[in-house]
DNA sequence: TTGTTCCAGCTTTTT
DNA sequence: GCTGGAACAA
């Protein structure tokens, strides 16, 4: 292969990047602007022109869909199998060092990892155990705690004690919490990074076998990395001056999970010799989208500094619409994306953007309303449903009776008659004699310690298990999932659930024995480790699609956050008010509200040739009625790039500074300019303009006490004085 | 063990 | 003002 295969399609600075001689690189990379074909083309690059081998090139990523895509376009643009390349999420990667060195990393093999449900579960059980109020200690935020604490590289050990008995109670609570997890063999997400960069770090040959295996290092999404993943970076390449990232200080927007922005500015510390390239041309969006968005962005301090531009038309102008209320915005939403779906367009093209969640359901009302099908992102996942985490739970008990969370998520699930009393005692002795709650059980019904009918409960349920382990000797993977559903008789629980609710349960559990026939264990070249433990760590560590038909034409709702990374032709950013977006809780902190103000980048990012910015001027939040400001983004966003929607008017004029004078009259001729009128919110005002007709007549009025609305004719009850 | 009532909480999410 | 979870009663 030649050169041109891996260079022709690039730009200068694309080709700059992915050809420069090998050393530390920051691709700042702008929205659109081909970041994850630069990392693709580096990467084949290496492999092709500088005969680097794949054994020696580590990637990483933020998602496991990230990961799968990277390595499917270089095996694509290569056309080979790139196997032997480590290409995965810090999750996956860390999870397969402490795997192969679990001895180093002094964790039992059989360690089992447990995602952020288990862990809440665990911490409340743990919490009652020892007796702590969770009224003043609330358990989620004590995983909150521990999280932030693993997070930034701090064990419970590092804790100062400062005397304030809330901080001493948390820190027993990480204490209790780290002991428990140690003696079942659990490891939590952030457990995966830390421990890994502490086996590297305290290991000096292991590390130096990584440092020698991994000659480049690969970073996607860089600004999205915590403390604990860049320290594990820096491990890895210290002084080596092999660490590529690519990442968009303007796209950062998990600063409250713990991402650090500030990663990308230590990086240029650390890495001095490093080169630094900008990928400024976009080839996502409007020239018009991207002049507002870097406009936006401008706003905010301390940037690294980037303008998207683009080499087509400046396209349409951003079409702002102020709604009466958040009926009328999903009225109008749902509308627009209607008459767009009748032009001949497609309706997955669409995406209607939100800051939260809540926000989905009054647009989910309009669309099944006018039957249009949609699709919600950021629902449960497939593997994080509960009937699929109960017979998952049944597998990971029968193959380690240890695990104390399987236990007690199955003990009396489906309903076997085990109440709280009997468990209670089977935790206190686990609890005393410091042994797992399978041995607890088992000791307490040889000591004939139960009532007759709970010893006969009990006995059902460790038939069960036994029963299973028996004949899962040998079996095909997905014939023990299929013996653990049978066996544990969930199908017939969920059927008696009522409503759609139960059968969708009993659907999910069919195609998670269909999940574990397809699921493909590749990389089963871990010895001590069966395939049901690869399945079973898999189920943890990628948590599956939310929902599974994918391929009807849908119109996307998603929030913000979700929507990075992706683009749309026909964007919607929907209730754009102070308070909303951005949030109450963001807007006393400047830090905070900057973030806010990537996230609108991102959104406003998105779309490729239409974006539409809408807010309400009054909307029901928590049950009262809300008279909230337009967001302060839309006021950072020039005028010459907006276009204020006016409903039936059939003119769409330019927003001016100064409002225009200019009125039309209504049809119906009720309300003259001047006239003086009632709202049973906002009082007594005057009509200054009337616009549009029928059902879309909307008047402005300015009230004495509520200052100037734009009203709803059809919605607002006004009494003419 | 199930159904009812009460009460807090109410951004964003991946692994 | 709604929802989900926990506490409570039958």
């Amino acid at each position: 292969m030649d050169v041109t295969a891996i260079i022709d399609s690039l730009n200068d600075a694309q080709r700059q990047a992915v050809s420069a001689p090998s050393r530390s690189m920051l691709v700042l990379a702008g929205a659109g602007s081909g970041k994850t074909r630069v990392l693709v083309h580096r990467i084949a690059w290496l492999i092709k022109i500088e005969r680097v081998s794949p054994h020696n090139i580590l990637a990483v990523t933020f998602t496991n869909k990230a990961a799968k895509e990277m390595r499917g376009r270089v095996e694509d643009l290569l056309n080979i199998s790139a196997r032997s390349m480590w290409i995965g999420t810090f999750h996956g990667l860390a999870h397969r060092l402490l795997r192969q060195h679990s001895e180093e990393a002094k964790l039992p093999n059989t360690f089992q990892v447990i995602d952020s449900d288990d862990q809440l579960r665990l911490i409340k059980r743990l919490m009652k155990a020892m007796n702590i109020d969770d009224t003043r200690w609330p358990p989620k935020q004590m995983v909150w705690f521990i999280n932030a604490q693993k997070d930034e590289g701090i064990r419970a050990s590092h804790i100062q004690e400062t005397g304030d008995l809330y901080q001493q109670k948390q820190l027993e609570i990480y204490r209790a919490y780290e002991d428990l997890c140690k003696r079942s063999g659990l490891v939590d997400f952030a457990e995966l990074l830390l421990l890994a960069f502490e086996t590297l770090r305290d290991n000096a040959e292991l590390l130096a076998f990584y440092r020698n295996r991994f000659q480049h290092v690969h970073v996607d999404e860089f600004q999205d990395t915590n403390t604990i993943q860049y320290a594990w970076l820096r491990l890895l390449t210290d002084g080596k001056d092999n660490l590529f990232v690519v990442g968009d200080d303007d796209q950062s927007i998990y600063g409250w999970r713990g991402a650090k922005i500030e990663n990308m500015f230590n990086f240029q510390k650390q890495y001095p010799n490093h080169l630094l390239i900008r990928l400024e041309q976009n080839y996502r969006s409007t020239g018009n989208i991207l002049k507002a968005s870097n406009a936006l962005i401008a706003c905010n301090e301390g940037r690294m500094g980037k303008e998207l531009h683009t080499d087509d038309g400046d396209g349409d102008l951003i079409s702002l619409y102020s709604a009466f209320n958040e009926q009328d915005e999903a009225y109008f939403v749902v509308e627009r994306i209607r008459k767009w779906v009748a032009e001949g367009n497609s309706r997955a093209d669409a995406a209607i953007l939100y800051r939260s969640n809540a926000q989905s359901r009054l647009f989910e009302e309009k669309l099944m309303a006018t039957g249009t099908p949609y699709r919600v992102y950021g629902g449960l996942r497939f593997f994080d449903r509960m009937e699929i985490k109960n017979a998952l739970a049944y597998l990971h008990l029968t193959a380690h009776k240890g695990n104390d969370s399987a236990f007690e998520r199955i003990i009396n699930t489906p309903t076997r008659g085990i109440g709280t009393k009997t468990i209670d005692e089977i935790r206190q002795l686990a609890r005393e004699q410091q042994i797992t709650l399978w041995q607890a059980m088992i000791s307490l019904m040889k000591a004939g310690h139960f009532t007759p009918r709970a010893a006969n409960a009990l006995k059902g349920f460790v038939q069960i298990i036994n029963g299973l382990a028996e004949q899962s000797e040998g079996a095909e993977l997905y014939q023990q999932v299929k013996n653990a559903i049978e066996k544990s008789s969930l199908i017939e629980f969920y059927k008696k659930e009522k409503g759609d609710k139960g059968e969708a349960r009993v659907e999910n559990l069919e195609e998670l024995v269909n999940a574990a026939r397809q699921f493909d264990y590749e990389e089963s070249n871990e010895e001590d480790q069966t395939e049901l433990d690869i399945f079973l760590a898999h189920a943890a560590l990628e948590a599956g699609d939310a929902q599974g038909d994918a391929f009807e034409d849908c119109v996307q709702l998603m929030t913000l956050h979700s929507a990075k990374g992706l683009e749309f032709p026909l964007v919607f950013m929907v209730g754009l008010e102070e308070g909303l977006f951005p949030s109450q809780q963001s807007v006393d902190d400047l830090a905070r509200l900057e973030e806010e103000r990537r996230l609108c980048y991102v959104g406003m990012t998105r779309a490729m040739k239409h974006l539409y910015m809408t807010y309400a001027e009054s909307r029901r939040l928590y049950g009262k009625e809300n008279y909230p400001r337009p967001s302060r983004f839309l006021k950072e966003i020039p005028v010459e790039q907006l276009q204020e929607i006016r409903l039936r008017a059939s003119v769409s004029k330019p927003v001016t500074p100064v409002k225009s004078s200019k009125s039309t009259m209504g049809t119906s001729g009720r309300y003259q300019l001047g006239q003086r009128v009632n709202h049973e919110k906002f009082g007594e005002g005057v009509v200054l303009q009337v616009d549009g007709d029928g059902a879309q007549e909307r008047v402005q009025v300015n009230f004495a006490n509520a200052g100037m609305k734009w009203l709803m004719l059809s919605y607002a009850k006004l009494e003419v004085l």
